[in-house]
DNA sequence: ACTAACACGTGACGC
DNA sequence: TGCGTCACGTGTTAG
């Protein structure tokens, strides 16, 4: 009966430990969860698992973002491209960025057209950027909103010679 | 006494409803974890800490690669730079390319001067590129060379002049 | 056998 | 009050 008291002594310390071990992993995840809430913005007092999806969208956004940044001089010359993304950044309230990026056949009347279409927008300019490459050119335009819209990276792209609405292009 | 039974299954019912919802909640959590595996290379069957410390790493990478890549855009605002570089492949008597970049005030007439200069070298236009920022301007001009001369550093000044029609980039 | 990691159910707290 | 989230302790399984 010795045995019993015994063991029962050590079950009880395997117990204790098992639930600290179990304790320390928790605080370590939730240390890692906490890094990246100070990585991504707007994630101070997110949700677990709303913050992990963030993470992820983060994580592509910068995935692309370092890609095409990459490739960033190379243009598609055989499709025309219209990429609008709302860049995330309007979640304090403060002026959201909006990246606007075209590629097409270089021809006369676009870019006239181009700035019209920009100008009726009445957005703030950060930078423009126009890239030639044998009969082909790209814009890249980064603006910035004074209205400061939702958080989430609205994307359009419209691929295949299909051009958008709003934007005519002379072919 | 029937009250009690009618309690009792309520509180039964109550408890199954809580750890169904927190089952659910493991579930989301797990599915982004899992997205995030799949996101991030090399962590197919990682512990969920470690995983989410090998995500901190690559946002941090990636941010920093998003970063210096945007630098590839910037310019300094405080100087004016001409650069003239000659790469190498015209040494065997071939073809070479010249690549030229300047960056100054993005003021009127720079453009078209800078065209009548470049078009005064009778070399083909490889790429293009004028970028803006904050009323600074940077041209970059990758040209092609049939004879293979020296790649030497030339300084221009401008006058006054005008934008070539549909080239006029506001600030 | 011992450690580490996971899922589970439950109490607690806030809207 | 119910609903959602969190931390906790425990049972279970793999290396």
């Amino acid at each position: 009966m010795e045995r019993k008291v015994v063991s029962a002594e050590r079950s009880i310390a395997a117990l204790k430990n098992h639930s600290e071990a179990e304790k320390k992993r928790r605080a370590r995840i939730n240390a890692h969860l906490d890094t990246l809430r100070s990585l991504v913005p707007g994630t101070s007092k997110m949700d677990k698992a709303s913050l992990l999806a963030e993470v992820i969208t983060h994580l592509k956004e910068l995935k692309i973002q370092a890609t095409e940044a990459s490739e960033g001089l190379l243009m598609p010359l055989d499709i025309d491209e219209l990429r609008v993304e709302q860049q995330e950044g309007g979640l304090h309230g403060g002026p959201c960025v909006i990246t606007a990026s075209i590629c097409c056949d270089c021809k006369p009347g676009v870019l006239s057209d181009l700035r019209q279409e920009l100008d009726a927008l009445h957005l703030i300019i950060m930078r423009a950027e126009i890239a030639t490459l044998e009969g082909r050119m790209r814009n890249v335009f980064v603006m910035s909103s004074c209205g400061g819209g939702g958080g989430d990276t609205k994307a359009h792209q419209f691929r295949g010679g299909r051009h958008p609405p709003g934007l005519e292009i002379h072919t």
